[in-house]
DNA sequence: TTGTATGCGTTATCAA
DNA sequence: TTGATAACGCATACAA
């Protein structure tokens, strides 16, 4: 009796529908993604791991860009919230957003934050880099070759992986019993025209460093302008250590030495988080942190000159 | 009276279910994006272009990302069906698989396909690039610079952006009155690894290329890859020409020149078709080319040696 | 096992 | 203008 529905439904083209089904079981299959730079790679390959998670369990992704702007971020989450997802992924431009932080206190769907402080007393699970060690590691790795100044380019202060990276680069200055010249620390933005800006000072002044340590992926592009300009070679005048290991700092000549991490995983591991949450699978509130580390290339190898 | 059920409805924190709304209405205000290659920054931009779009009118999209798999291109393409979105854009990896053109014939909802040629007698809507252009005068450039052998390395040849550069390719040599020699044509994959091994094939025979076109952008990290391995300086002994300014190729040294094109534009391009179709501002199937162009730049700048 | 009724939260229709 | 009611397509609960 059955198989004769089966084989009529077949016939007649039947299709499920799932926007009936979603307003009958309460559960819509679909994650929001939130994400505040897509023009960043990073951005591309977390969403990348997010789809690829979710995608095995049935779940689809609703992604929305906000190019940085509060606003947005905030009309996007709403928009989610009424679309009834089942979770969202939080990835914004900025941290202590007002609006955000108060949707974030009172959530009706799970939440996964990416590698931001959630504000205390909020429910958000979280999956972190842990970008100090590997930033240590390459500042420990500067200093081992005689670098004495070593600039600091990265975001804002206020944001975590900044904040993250500053500690990672106190710590190694603290571990070799160096001060640090409060003048080499430049924070601010995260976008390419800080990290020319910058590199252009730094070039400019009478002290300056033998090496620049490039927090931020997209700030490289900025600072690598600068270099060119200027006539500074990369790994002979200048060593360089980035962020993230992208097509750029793996062919550039000579290879860059990077700060990497598994952008790729924090996409399925912040699906799978939510995915425990909006099944029955015992899912809870949680926090992860994912490592870095440094690869050592050209740009960073030679022994600076002592004096130099 | 109206004033009087808005206030109960904030007061009570009302809001739309935008579910419910769609069951009844039948619009789910949601345009699916099939992306076959998330990885490749092309993608990104695309994407970006389209949810700029789209959301200016209240649409989201949902993102489904192939890895260049057909079953799960057809898996996720029924997907967008079941879950009733009101349009849905294209950009596969392959182009004439059997299951999605079955698909592209008797379709429910407006389609995109992007820059993929699509069979006679289905009524989906297209935004090619008109790459044979862009190829065309990078060649000439590069004739003109006395390069004789140019090789030809990009992908599969049933794939259309690949034929249209191919056939840019071979005007240039007919408008020069020049005979193409069928060796220096290496047609295969995009993916970097094929990109190597053509090179490295290139290089190691007899009568080598003074002068490579890459066509396809993640080529050419397999093209620098074998370059670097055999000590081959771009620019000087060799000239490369690329697809797509990404910023390997604007801060590569020596800058790489590209034929160049605006991604983002086709995303938007391809949001706007669709909601001429979804709403009703007298939306038909229709067909978008969009322009490329050549960006010269030092890595082609050299004359080359004659009978060098 | 098989059939029938109810409700999810909207929008649309029709009466009052 | 205002109010009551049906229907979108499904899942569930209950009756036969």
């Amino acid at each position: 009796m059955r198989a004769r529905v089966m084989s009529a439904a077949r016939e007649l083209g039947y299709e499920p529908d799932l926007i009936a089904r979603s307003l009958r079981t309460g559960t819509s299959h679909t994650f929001g993604f939130l994400v505040a730079d897509l023009a960043n790679p990073i951005s591309s390959e977390i969403i990348r791991g997010a789809e690829d998670r979710a995608r095995v369990d049935g779940y689809g992704l609703l992604l929305t860009n906000s190019e940085g702007d509060p606003a947005l971020d905030r009309a996007n989450l709403h928009l989610f919230l009424q679309r009834r997802v089942d979770g969202i992924i939080l990835f914004t431009a900025h941290e202590g957003e007002r609006a955000i932080e108060s949707q974030l206190r009172n959530l009706a769907v799970p939440i996964v934050v990416l590698d931001r402080t959630v504000p205390t007393g909020s429910d958000a699970s979280t999956v972190f880099f842990d970008h100090a060690p590997g930033i240590a590691a390459a500042v420990a790795h500067l200093l081992e070759r005689g670098h004495q100044r070593i600039a600091f380019i990265s975001g804002p202060a206020d944001l975590r992986p900044v904040r993250d990276r500053l500690s990672g680069f106190e710590e190694a200055f603290r571990v070799a019993k160096i001060v640090i010249d409060p003048g080499v620390i430049r924070l601010g933005s995260l976008l390419p025209k800080f990290g020319y800006e910058q590199t252009v000072a730094l070039l400019g002044a009478s002290d300056a460093p033998t090496a620049i340590l490039v927090g931020g992926n997209r700030l490289l592009t900025g600072v690598l302008e600068a270099l060119h300009e200027r006539g500074r070679i990369v790994g002979s005048d200048i060593a360089i250590v980035s962020c993230d290991d992208v097509d750029l700092t793996r062919f550039y000549r000579p290879p860059i030495s990077v700060v990497a991490r598994d952008t790729y995983q924090m996409g399925r591991v912040a699906a799978e988080m939510l995915l425990d949450r909006a099944t029955d699978r015992e899912g809870t509130v949680g926090s992860v942190l994912l490592p870095t580390w440094f690869i050592p290339r050209e740009s960073s190898a030679f022994p600076v000159r002592v004096g130099g």
